[in-house]
DNA sequence: GTATTTTATGCAAACGTTTGCAGTTTTCGG
DNA sequence: CCGAAAACTGCAAACGTTTGCATAAAATAC
């Protein structure tokens, strides 16, 4: 109806005859203001239907009370969990959290981290990208103080703080935990390795062999984005010809469905014939026959964690130049039944099929 | 190390010996500019490593270009789907997206409501709580004629724009699927009647049953939220005394999925004893075996036409008032083995057991 | 009752843009 | 070479806050 209705605090002002500095301090409850101008303040407000301006707030005082978030993808079960953790913590400290999807696509990412910046946010918290290996798109904030954390997928050479899973260790103990079970002929799914993920849970894969004496064959592992066509393309590869591998370690949970849902199709009985462990521990791993074995990354802690450093962050004198540490969230192996023991059920007598 | 980095356009302008009217002119492609004046500007502007402070246009231009997106939560595969896409449409189109999680509590989102308009977003779009059926703290919206719309979960007697499933056909298409197939004793695990879809679907269920000469009864449906703990708890009621309904529609995947892990323990066959239908095509239900028959709401249709309306609103001239308009996304039934015809198998004898 | 402290309030500038209007320069026809 | 139109550029106000400093009023001390 009306044309203006935006209410200003010099609305205010002029309604109760104060100055519009009177009117700012007692909304905000500056000391200085006696209590009965306060409530004649804030009742004046409401009767109005005064609404703050934050751009106009976040622009005298130079912040937006508005803290950046950038991950591959909200979709995935991993990310989304962590972003839901974190925007509900820094809500609860008056934030609001700027979510953002590079959609792993590096050009997305450096155009993010420029818009991110028009908007002043107040902080920045980023997984990359799996190709992001140049991180110089991320210097205005370091340069201008803006506390910057990275989480998950985190960079190599670049002083930040950061927050990480224990990668090295999953894939360490994803291995031995194979082994054990009785595999001496493990395949490993990757991801590329321009990503730190990877990179060490590899490094694990390759430890745990060489610890138990299994020897490391390069056929044997793939470089790969951790799609479900990718998956099936492994697929086709490992079992186009003998000897069939009798473990695979999937580097996530995606991964790890389609190979078994490609071994019901080829009648590779699994665990028997073949165990299989994924990472993750994707919803989807403990609820599909068999249950996939995974590796819990525990994404509430990394959550929280992130908040954490970022509001310890915010407290600090902006001064004060961004340090570099790292903190690592643990892991936790869960084992199910797609790598179980090889208990033959009674029912038919083949015990050892392949080898 | 220095003290103020942040480049204005001032700075460009003092450097270039020219006005600021003309510098902020320059970067923004007016055409009274001319094209020397204009490489000049952009060249010191890069040089400068100046960025815009979005802040300051945003309060002299009164918009933010920030769009504001209020969901129950997004580690939900329905509306994280949903989030993606409107997120990732309107950044092509230059905008940002607040994505908010009302975390299916009202107090929050009425909390929401009041910040994001004070972030001065250009649009909201919002799913509501599964308790909010007062919706006059998205009045500020309206008010002031910011393009408000809703989506999903959406109000009954609130004049704004609405993009809906068609939850009442879905209602009617499992329940009849349901009965074509067999069962004449279906219980339905609805959500509560606060909200439109669940009071859609039970339609659809009532009058599917109508339609088949089924007799409704009362003791056969159960409104509840539908987290795991209280699928349980349906069906230790369900299972504690016979007949053992034949079939049963559950409004969501989670409860499904918990009813079918359920039926497995107490040795209920699914779907020789029981079918199972669950709802929105979650990930799982394609995974778990059975796999589970769902509906499919397109998520990334809606999320689209989501967009759509919001792109479509903000080009309208603001003084227009919001208008009325409903618009309906398909759902398609998706048949999986958990509701298959009872084709007994011929290792077991055992045809008809239950009825 | 005056001087001093304490308590409340107001003035005005500043934050970094955009934009209506006015002013200046250039172009060009005659 | 003059005058008028066309092409550029600049001035200054405005957007809605916050805040250092100054000032006014009230309370306290002597």
């Amino acid at each position: 109806m009306s044309k203006r209705t935006e209410k200003t605090i010099v609305d205010i002002a002029e309604e109760l005859k104060l100055s519009v500095s009177t009117v700012s301090r007692a909304l905000n409850n500056h000391p200085n203001i006696s209590t009965r101008t306060k409530e004649k303040v804030k009742k004046m407000a409401n009767k109005l239907g005064y609404r703050p301006n934050a751009m106009a707030a976040g622009l005298r005082n130079n912040k937006s009370r508005t803290i950046g978030l950038v991950v591959p993808r909200i979709s995935m079960f991993f990310p989304a969990t962590i972003s839901t953790v974190i925007q509900n913590k820094l809500h609860e400290h008056g934030y609001h959290v700027l979510i953002c999807q590079s959609n792993d696509s590096l050009e997305q990412e450096i155009a993010l981290a420029e818009t991110l910046y028009s908007t002043r946010i107040d902080a920045l918290a980023v997984s990359s990208t799996l190709y992001t290996t140049d991180f110089s798109h991320f210097d205005i904030f370091k340069d201008n103080h803006i506390p910057l954390v990275f989480f998950d997928r985190v960079p190599k050479d670049y002083k930040v703080k950061v927050i990480k899973g224990d990668d090295y260790l999953g894939g360490y103990k994803v291995t031995e935990h194979l082994i054990e079970k009785g595999c001496n002929d493990i395949v490993h799914i990757s991801g590329p390795l321009t990503c730190n993920l990877y990179v060490e849970r590899v490094a694990g894969y390759k430890d745990a062999l060489r610890k138990h004496k299994i020897p490391f064959k390069k056929s044997r592992i793939f470089y790969q984005e951790l799609t479900k066509e990718n998956a099936l393309a492994a697929c086709e590869k490992i079992f186009s010809k003998t000897p069939y591998p009798d473990g695979i370690f999937a580097a996530n949970d995606t991964t790890a469905i389609t190979i078994l849902e490609y071994c019901r199709k080829i009648n590779v009985r699994v665990p028997e014939d073949l165990k299989i462990v994924g990472y993750s521990n994707d919803p989807r791993a403990e609820i599909i026959t068999p249950s996939i074995t995974s590796v819990d990354q525990f994404p509430a802690i990394m959550g929280e964690k992130v908040a954490n450093a970022l509001l310890d962050l915010l407290q600090q004198p902006g001064a004060m130049p961004q340090r570099y540490s790292e903190e690592l969230v643990p892991i936790q192996l869960i084992e199910r039944a797609s790598s179980a023991a090889p208990v033959a059920k009674p029912k038919t007598t083949v015990k050892k099929k392949v080898k």
